[in-house]
DNA sequence: ACCTGAACACCGTTCAAGT
DNA sequence: ACCTGAACACCGTTCAAGT
């Protein structure tokens, strides 16, 4: 089925959405500018009018990941606005989740494929508002007396977090824990047991939704 | 200066060398096949006789940077025998280091390219030897009291501190941490930091080297 | 067993040209 | 401004043929 128009219409975000598309059936091996173009109905030429060339596509899929983070988060924070402790449970499974039910998308949104902040802004953009929203909940944590502060500058107590939960998605996506604890140990016993040990807090299994 | 014979000799380790050369000089992006034949002074149809695929070079060049991990925990273990604590604290900066000193072979080597293990023996042998090593210096920490056992299950905590290692040393080496952080706080800082968050033990900067 | 050269399908990128 | 088609350099992979 052909345009019915010379002009797309939003091109862009149709190559950004095939491009995610791409990363879900066929990988990051897969994804290629002339397979999202195929997919969007235009010529293999036709992407850059829009993307300058395919770092920039995967910087603007890797924004969209971030997005998708962010409005997790956000959903989580206006669900127990009370409850900094569990707005950091819930948020640590969600961002946790997100790589799991979409191991390429979650990969290349933190490929570090970005070399000049300067031609990527929303990419930019949208990380630091993710680093900024774990900043908060920690500080609201902490203040609630739910976290130990302990001498910890709160810098790196979020770095040391986001790291966790960062490596551990890693190595869960790749499968690279060893087979044995991953037929007897769920992906969120994992989390949660690696919260538990990192941040001292007093979390079930319950608080992670 | 062309080869004097017609046959290499040792291509096969020839590939792999020129192949962590590319990571090193070009990165993830500049490594090909093509690209290692034209190092090692053969044509680009040679190293099919050495490798099914572009994927198997790629794991032969994976079980290489387990290996030098590997490496680096047994020299420490050398240097440290009675002391674990000193042997999990040095261990975890050596293994960061190893990624900040050569970013895209310790991305290759956990980028989780490796699908049927049985076609890649090697790196499977490599990985599980570099958790074996992980297991036995915490099973030593916790039995000389130098590490809270504290109810958690000791391959919980294996895999969350290697979480850890692994997430810290992939966000740094791909510049996402926050940028205010890096200018005021070393690697070795952030990793130490990080490591007491987590293991809740009393070492110090000295003890990671 | 080990390597070469030609061949094919695919990709990123550019550019003159069309609407 | 947005898109097409031809063109070029590069890549992964295969295969018949050479040593």
């Amino acid at each position: 089925m052909p345009r019915k128009t010379y002009h797309h219409g939003n091109l862009k975000n149709a190559l950004i959405q095939a491009g995610i598309a791409i990363l879900a059936e066929e990988g990051l091996g897969g994804l290629s500018l002339r397979k999202a173009a195929r997919r969007a109905g235009v010529s293999h030429a036709a992407p850059y009018a829009h993307f300058a060339d395919k770092q920039n596509l995967i910087a603007a899929i890797a924004s969209d990941g971030h997005k998708k983070i962010l409005e997790r988060f956000e959903t989580i924070r206006v669900k127990y606005p009370d409850n900094p402790l569990r707005q950091l449970a819930a948020g640590a499974w969600a961002y946790v989740k997100f790589g799991l039910q979409a191991p390429d998308h979650y990969r290349i949104t933190f490929s570090g494929v970005i070399q000049d902040e300067h031609s990527h802004a929303e990419f930019i953009e949208y990380s630091q508002r993710n680093m900024q929203v774990l900043r908060e909940i920690i500080a609201q944590c902490r203040s609630a007396g739910v976290l130990d502060a302990d001498g910890v500058d709160s810098e790196l107590q979020a770095v040391s977090i986001w790291g966790l939960l960062h490596g551990l998605t890693l190595l869960m996506i790749q499968k690279q824990l060893p087979s044995q604890l991953i037929k007897t140990c769920p992906p969120k016993d994992i989390v949660l047991s690696a919260l538990q040990q990192m941040a001292r807090i007093s979390i079930n299994k319950r608080m992670l939704d």
